[in-house]
DNA sequence: TTACTTATTGTTAAATTGCAACTAAGTTGG
DNA sequence: CCAACTTAGTTGCAATTTAACAATAAGTAA
């Protein structure tokens, strides 16, 4: 066998001499409505699967996504018009089973965006996309290929997220009081958390800044409204929150 | 457009028609050998990046493998021989640019294993494989690839689970001391951790079981043997552990 | 002015941390 | 046979932190 360039190798190269996994992008993205933890559904309108609720998602475009977050991003952004997500990568899953077509795998990403400003995108070609609330970690629906069993790995990751992190921020639109702040941790935990122990790790976090004379009025005191500072990462706390049994849903 | 059923569709559907990425599984091994943290590289025997070091790896064999996992197992006994490693799905990576045969992606995996019994397989056709030591969380070579990338996430990450979970009684033999395993963790971590509150830990986290009249002897009090409980799984705490500075390392 | 709601600050018992000393149980060597 | 040595494993304790609860402050609305 004769020694071989890189160069000639890599003219040589055919990725269609070999059986290849289909290779997809699958988003499971959250938010809170009506005071409840919401996923994004779309109803399958070609095979497999059609008729069949699924998580948004598709093929990557080699020829246009750059990598694969301009996947998720483009994805979301059909679905949605947010441009601007928590975007975070969750999962792959991959196996012979899970896709009729063949062997197929999919990288996974769980994005957070606030409710407010959303309208979801389905015009006469595109899927009818709905939200659905989140019960027991999952959704009472069969959902298409392996997409009911992502979407519970999602849960469990934004849930044990949330134990320790400034996340659901980004469940919030921009601008937030620190009670909004604390009843978004309380929906996804599914649990109640004691307010001055909640306000000194905020506090502490050091992540939140004050909106100037920005103030959220009610029918009582007026609370401060809080943002996320500029620059700011995800923040996480070295120990997780414990509180008290929540009434509803336990 | 007449109406297809799922069957139809299937038997005319064929995956060559579209441009899809190349999809491959690569493996961070850690071990511990010699008080430090060592990664396993293997030299590429062919192109692209001949003769450079980089994470054993390769493309699912959709024939073979039933799932990514298996891939991954298929991989890691190939070059070590072991069956039954500490494995965890790491994070996928997927660009334009990561490989000059085109549009590629990976999940990554990492795996932990003891580093007795292990013998490294390289036959005449097989490439070189050696452990190198990671320092300052990660490598000083160039790796092939984006590997030097997935090395330094593997590392961070098997940082950050030290820091709260049981985790690195993978990367003792079956029975191993309390001191041994608390070395294991400093050696991870860069840093000294304080015994009492080490060994409490381990005892509420309730994950090792005593072997039955097992001891370590040497010239000193014996040392009681634990291994882990059948059936347990990682056990997370809910608190990160701080020590002081350790001499060695910074 | 009173009722009501949310923000913000205190208070106290309990738990944790960091450090250090102490006891235990072997081996080694004179 | 005994003293020195080494590592295993336990115990003590003061400083700090936390959890959980309670009280007070600051607005609006009737």
């Amino acid at each position: 066998m004769k020694q071989q360039s890189e160069q000639e190798f890599l003219s040589q190269y055919n990725i269609h001499d070999f059986d290849v996994p289909l290779t997809s992008v699958d988003l499971v993205i959250f938010t809170i409505k009506d005071q409840a933890l919401h996923v994004l559904l779309v109803q399958r309108g070609e095979h497999p699967f059609k008729g069949m609720w699924a998580l948004p998602g598709g093929f990557i475009d080699i020829h246009n996504d750059d990598d694969l977050e301009a996947t998720a991003l483009r994805k979301l952004y059909q679905k949605t018009g947010v441009k601007t997500p928590y975007l975070e990568q969750l999962q792959g899953f991959g196996n012979r089973a899970r896709d009729p077509r063949g062997w197929s795998a999919t990288f996974s990403y769980f994005a957070l965006i606030p409710s407010e400003n959303i309208q979801l995108v389905h015009g006469a070609n595109a899927d009818a996309a709905r939200w659905f609330v989140i019960e027991d970690g999952g959704i009472a629906l069969d959902l298409a290929f392996d997409h009911a069993q992502i979407l519970r790995v999602a849960v469990q990751r934004l849930r044990s997220k949330v134990e320790y992190s400034s996340l659901p921020v980004h469940l919030l639109p921009e601008e937030f009081t620190l009670s909004e702040l604390q009843r978004v941790h309380e929906i996804v935990l599914g649990r109640s958390i004691d307010k001055s122990a909640f306000r000194k790790r905020i506090r502490e976090g050091d992540f939140l800044e004050e909106v100037p004379n920005g103030w959220r009025h009610g029918s009582n005191r007026p609370a401060r409204l809080y943002r996320l500072a500029r620059g700011q990462p995800t923040v996480y706390f070295t120990r997780t929150m414990v509180g008290r049994e929540t009434g509803k849903d336990g």
